[in-house]
DNA sequence: TGCTAAATGAAATATTGTTGCATTTGTGAT
DNA sequence: ATCACAAATGCAACAATATTTCATTTAGCA
């Protein structure tokens, strides 16, 4: 689901939606663009020393505010970002699709070619949006020797 | 859902997990079994100052283990805990319904009566477990005037 | 009544989320 | 190309939560 991208295209997204085009960002959604899974920040961190913990957490903030990535929690409750597949905007995203947390490899993937049927919630509830979580073994994980 | 227990059941849940009847256990018990929605760790620790919040910690995961309740995400991905409503074993939960997270007052509800259509999802991913969220307006909300 | 494993409480450490502020830097206007 | 300024970064500091260690207390049972 994820598509590639170059760094051209990563410079026209950040304009988009006014911000700067900087260092940090880019190799964020460079990072982000290039996985098939949601990444934490702990993940980034790791890959990015040279890059200060709070400037990854504003740049996610940011991210998420314009609708360029959204937020998954994993198994553990950690805070996960996937970029937004599209027709997200700004404070408006729309990431109805189900949220896959495989249990051995702890991956998040976003199953977006799934259809979600409409349910009728009880008396009195409004739902506004709709997030479905799965857990179980990833094809990779699937594959591989159990350890 | 939650049904109304007494402190003679609360005794028995302990006993049956072989757990030892003490009276933050009990009071922790208590309170869960009391209400609608899912408590959160600072939930607690905002009722029971005298309980140290390492044995609430503590509480929580040992009750998580035994069946007797399970873990939900509230909208901040801080934990929440509620009383699993039947089947749920050691290690082996069944809590497969639908979480409603209220964007007012922040309130998680399990609800259990509502039917989860079966899904496929795509090749090689095997599901054990689903989890449904849902964001929105709580019936208690909906008819207090908005702030 | 006393023994023992389990449970608690207190302290300490790790991780994560968040804010304030000084400094640097990207970008549009000159 | 340079300038001005808002935006972005880095650093320090703080808050909240998660987790471990260990000494002390206690529940359950012989
Ligand atoms: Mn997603
Ligand atoms: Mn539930
Ligand atoms: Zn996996
Ligand atoms: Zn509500």
């Amino acid at each position: 689901m994820t598509q590639v991208k170059n760094t051209f295209q990563f410079e026209d997204m950040l304009k988009k939606h006014h911000l700067k085009k900087t260092a940090p960002r880019l190799r964020v959604l460079s990072m982000m663009y290039s996985k098939t899974t949601a990444t934490s920040q702990p993940d980034l961190e790791n890959v990015m020393h040279d890059i200060d913990r709070v400037t990854l957490y504003r740049i996610l903030n940011i991210f998420e505010e314009k609708g360029i990535i959204h937020k998954v929690f994993d198994l553990n409750g950690t805070a996960n970002y996937a970029v937004c597949s599209s027709g997200c905007q700004e404070n408006h995203h729309h990431d109805e699709h189900l949220h896959f947390n495989c249990t051995r490899c702890k991956n998040v993937y976003c199953i977006n070619d799934l259809y979600l049927p409409g349910l009728t919630l009880p008396e009195g509830f409004k739902a506004e949006s709709f997030t479905l979580y799965a857990n179980g073994i990833c094809p990779k994980c699937e594959k591989k020797p159990h350890h």
